[in-house]
DNA sequence: TATTATTTTAAATAAGCGTTTAATTTAATT
DNA sequence: AATTAAATTAAACGCTTATTTAAAATAATA
């Protein structure tokens, strides 16, 4: 069995310069070629390894994923019990981390914006099993909040308020004005949570006042 | 010089199927056969009648964006001394309505967002000059409910939390649980603007309270 | 060292794409 | 009706892809 002289990992190496391209091209932008460039191996080496293009872009997902959730991960180690404004923030805070970190294994969140985009149909359950957790956190933190006497689609507005002001910011990086794009990338997460946080808090107890309390069952 | 025995205009036939297909799947993955086909015409007609795919996608874009905004203006007929709040629900709801509307001239909020997502340099200026007043207009609102005494960045995060909503539920179309989506259009907006606008004042208004007064010149 | 299994390579393959070409058809003009 | 200009067509071109192939190189095993 053929090992290589070198240390090197050419299964680890083509992951790696993957992972760097898909992020920054998307799937249907990026050449095996590109990739193949990137990683310092030969063409065939894709196909060799992983199969085909498509099945090395969903162990990409996958990595990028679990590296970026257990960097940081959506509870950011609170407790359970913690209160629920806290728990918001913290989850804001780790989405907007795990979307802005672009370093070495922070790709999850430029993939993830890339898979919005231009959706693989390849890698549907796989994207299912990594972002419906999170959803049903960010439901049930809502629903604290709101209390429980309200209506389903309050609770799925509200969720989808809060996400999309996370998510948008990832989409304009790099197109925020000048003094913002700067900034060094905590110190923008830092500004950014405790605006949604203030920002989403706020909306979400007018939205509780307001609402017809629509009683649900049990 | 030979026109067409029937009285259909193959560029004007072009152009709306082009429309449709870029709307449906963006600028790299629609071709030039699958427009044609919806237009029932040769292959070479695109060449033919616009030069290029590029030069046909940007006058789609020009066209796509003049008809939704005569359609749906962002301020939606409102006086210029409208109250703040009402001017922020007018762009909210036009916003909206521009993105969820797919009938026979409403694509330009899904070609929008194919653009946001997979950005065609070629039109960049065309852009700039559809969306850079929309964007003054969304500032010069929140500028109003914050006083003029805020930071610049304040203004921005502000802004960026409506728009962000408003483009989420946009990208999110077709995943909406159920009972949303199989809502009547205008139904729908109706609702998501009532929510967005209820949201963005609470949050605008406890930013205010908030945030350090970082006084301006003049 | 000889043999075997694995890895690496350059080149070929085959399909998809936007675009061009050159011939044909259609309509307008004289 | 004859001539000319415009529109339409089928086919081909040239380029980029992902993938395959078969030979060469490399390392492990006996």
């Amino acid at each position: 069995m053929g090992k290589r002289k070198d240390g090197l990992d050419r299964k680890a190496q083509l992951l790696e310069a993957a992972t760097k391209v898909f992020a920054r091209k998307g799937y249907d932008k990026t050449t095996v070629v590109d990739i193949c460039q990137t990683a310092k191996s030969n063409t065939a080496s894709v196909n060799y390894y992983f199969g085909s293009k498509e099945e090395l872009y969903a162990e990409v997902w996958k990595a990028a994923f679990q590296n970026a959730i257990e960097k940081y991960p959506p509870d950011m180690g609170l407790l359970p019990d913690t209160a629920a404004e806290d728990r918001l923030k913290a989850f804001i805070k780790s989405l907007l981390h795990r979307m802005l970190d672009s370093g070495e294994l922070g790709y999850a969140g430029q993939i993830l914006l890339m898979e919005m985009a231009n959706p693989t149909e390849t890698i549907d359950h796989i994207k299912r099993d990594a972002i419906d957790p999170m959803r049903k956190r960010m439901m049930s933190i809502v629903q604290q909040l709101l209390g429980n006497s309200v209506c389903e689609e309050t609770l799925i507005f509200c969720a989808m308020s809060v996400i999309h002001q996370c998510m948008g910011f990832g989409f304009r990086r790099g197109k925020l004005p000048p003094q913002l794009r700067e900034l060094e990338k905590n110190r923008l997460v830092d500004m950014l949570s405790e605006h949604i946080t203030l920002f989403s808090l706020a909306g979400i107890a007018a939205v509780k006042e307001t609402t017809v309390q629509t009683p649900q069952r049990a």
